[in-house]
DNA sequence: AATAAATCGTTGACTTTTTCAACTATCCAT
DNA sequence: ATGGATAGTTGAAAAAGTCAACGATTTATT
């Protein structure tokens, strides 16, 4: 296997239709920008058997911040039916660990356990790599003003 | 009195988690966002029984572009198959229309008939109010910025 | 010119994701 | 203590995404 042969990736199509009005759209540009940056998101965290939603799942449960379930869900734009699906695999696979929440026993804190934790460290410094492959036109400078304006847009000055 | 206040819609619920690492995370942050203007450009777009995908379909076909249906899955980040199934729905609703391409006849161009670009030009409206609504807490010149940077990102300078 | 290889749109099968309505257990307000 | 809300879970249904094949056409090779 692996005959990565006529892999390209520098040769653009010829992009005319970047022309059209829609190339103005904001929910168009983010739509696609996120498409192509998934596309090497995934594939650098394949590796670790992991994908988008299930390491952003694993990236919450390695903060100190205690999230719940129903945190998670809203906090990722999901259905809490899905985060019940990505923690179930991360559980099974000794990454994660519920805990009962200790003002509220109906909630659930997720939190890493130390294996989580191991491959949380390398899961992440992949997706820092497949970031800066998706954003490699701008430069570093660029790149903080646009989290930052993306941050602004989401949670206001506060961010 | 006062039963039907549950509908508030700048009642953000405490975000604690974004103090979380992957806030850093410029593909989360394009994903939530997008998330977040999809909710409000779709339900604007459903005035046009229309979605972002349709809607997107019908900008291109209301360009002077002459796109044929792989440039538009190629431009869309979408399968050709899933082109199909857009336009046969669009053009069954009288909005665009199927044209072999003159050099070459396997490829078809995608146009719009008068009474897609009637439908168009108040979806487009809808549109861009809505973005406005998804991007509220930004200036008109961040707002300018962020797309610039977007554009660049997707397309390098030349964009 | 003849043949082979590649491309465009289309179809259909299949998998994955999304959405939504229940249900249990627990919390909160009266 | 009772009723109503909320967290997590389950399962079903709808929507979206993936992928391989096929006919029609174009392009490349001989």
């Amino acid at each position: 296997m692996a005959t990565e042969v006529d892999d390209k990736p520098g040769s653009e199509p010829a992009e005319k239709l970047m022309a059209a009005t829609i190339s103005q759209d904001a929910g168009f540009l983010l739509a696609k920008l996120h498409a192509g940056g998934s596309v090497l998101n995934n594939h650098a965290l394949a590796a670790f058997d992991l994908k988008e939603r299930s390491y952003s799942v694993l990236a919450l449960a390695n903060s100190e911040l205690e999230p719940t379930q129903r945190e998670m869900a809203e906090f990722l734009s999901l259905d809490p039916s899905q985060i019940v699906a990505l923690i179930d695999e991360l559980e099974q696979r000794g990454l994660v660990i519920r805990a009962p929440g200790k003002l509220d026993r109906r909630a659930k804190i997720v939190s890493s356990t130390p294996e989580g934790a191991a491959v949380f460290r390398r899961a992440e410094a992949a997706a820092r790599d497949a970031e800066s492959a998706a954003l490699a036109g701008l430069s570093a400078t660029e790149i903080a003003t646009l989290k930052g304006l993306l941050r602004k847009a989401l949670w206001g000055p506060a961010a």
